[in-house]
DNA sequence: TAAAATCGTTATAGAGTTGTGACATTTCTA
DNA sequence: TAGAAATGTCACAACTCTATAACGATTTTA
């Protein structure tokens, strides 16, 4: 899954500076030039993993920006400060972000902290939550409205594979292919018949499993 | 169990900083606002399970104070350095701390710190209590209702592997291997059979041993 | 040494899971 | 709107997995 990286400073350059670096890394970059456009866009796009603030910025400074974000959310933030002084350091431990990098600063050393961040925070996920829906893959069970059900090992399959294929429409061959194994001949109304009873398992989130009419299905929070 | 932490240091502004972090994370904080203060709550909190010092403290520093602390105890003791020098370098090795932490420092990282400590410290401990069953390690016993119950060899470490993953489903495979030994080919049947001597003998925790139908079982206070 | 405890295996009944076909329902198209 | 295509739903039979008891072999304990 491609990470998406929310990146504010009132430079161009310092922004396209990141911005490449980390595109080269696979990231999707979303840009704000000012902390209200930071916010702007923290609110309007809902899946972002990571947020880069600097602390300079015109309108809402970065310290404002990530406080703002940490009251709504827990994602990983990396602040980007000039110099460090005693003021920053005090706003760094109540404004709760996760690591500083001082300007200037290697690009590689952004990129690896960056790196580290995403992989300690999304690396070992075995709790995928999406919504309503929280699926727990130690477990084996989903959670919804803080209702424990158990998904048998086919259910359970089917639902990780579509989740981690968000919002992808996923054809009955795929999902036979990779859940019943290439091998598997059987018929693809097996996929809608097990599509039905993850619906009725899902409950309230059953509606996050989509169908396409024609190609197949998805999963998408509504 | 909850832990208790004592914090010392003179900004009162980081001591809250620290104290609403771990508060978070479920310890029970003490916070005393210079070395000497440190000292006094430490001999007057009997059963404090680690330490947080701040080099910089008017009255006693943090060395002092961790050297004195030392000479009592073995308790874990976090050190927090404004910059590391040659000369804390030096101090750090004969004052007998366990882990330095360098301002200005994440909290997160400050909590991922203390939760390892704590865990190495007292992970290890041989008496495990999980809902109404207490299973004692070293007696090679569980306690249900004042109820006392021997277990063999094969139960025991099957319980503590279980306890140890708790909530994670464990399939017969993985059981087999950590428990009878890579080397071990006997069938997996015999995983089901241990499992239901050990529900016997759980008794009214018997539930606690859930059986993840097509995956294994896992242990779960209910 | 005899009795008791532990252990692995097997057989079997019962419970959960799965695939399939039949039919109902919805959606699309001419 | 009628018919076709696609999908939803249900029931059932086949299958798989698990719980449990019983048994013999081995080890430990009295």
């Amino acid at each position: 899954m491609k990470r998406k990286i929310l990146i504010a400073d009132d430079e161009s350059r310092m922004r396209r500076l990141i911005s490449d670096f980390l595109k080269r890394e696979n990231y999707e970059i979303i840009e704000a030039s000012d902390g209200d456009e930071a916010i702007d866009l923290f609110l309007s796009n809902k899946n972002i993993d990571l947020v880069i603030l600097d602390v300079m910025m015109p309108g809402s400074d970065g310290w404002e920006v990530c406080e703002y974000i940490r009251e709504l959310s827990n994602i990983p933030i990396i602040m980007l400060t000039a110099k460090v002084t005693e003021n920053d350091e005090l706003h760094g431990f109540t404004s709760g972000a996760d690591e500083y990098i001082t300007k200037p600063f290697s690009p590689l050393i952004l990129v690896a902290r960056v790196n580290a961040l995403i992989k300690r925070t999304y690396g070992n996920e075995s709790i995928i939550v999406r919504g309503i829906l929280t699926l727990d893959l130690e477990a084996k069970t989903i959670i919804i409205n803080n209702k424990i059900t158990n998904l048998s090992s086919t259910e359970l399959k089917l639902l990780e594979f579509l989740i981690k294929n968000e919002s992808k429409v996923i054809s009955r061959e795929i999902l036979l292919d990779n859940i019943w194994g290439f091998d598997y001949d059987g018929t693809a109304r097996t996929v809608d018949t097990h599509m039905n009873r993850l619906r009725i398992k899902l409950a309230e989130a059953g509606d996050y499993l989509v169908t396409a009419r024609g190609y197949g299905y998805k999963f998408e929070v509504v």
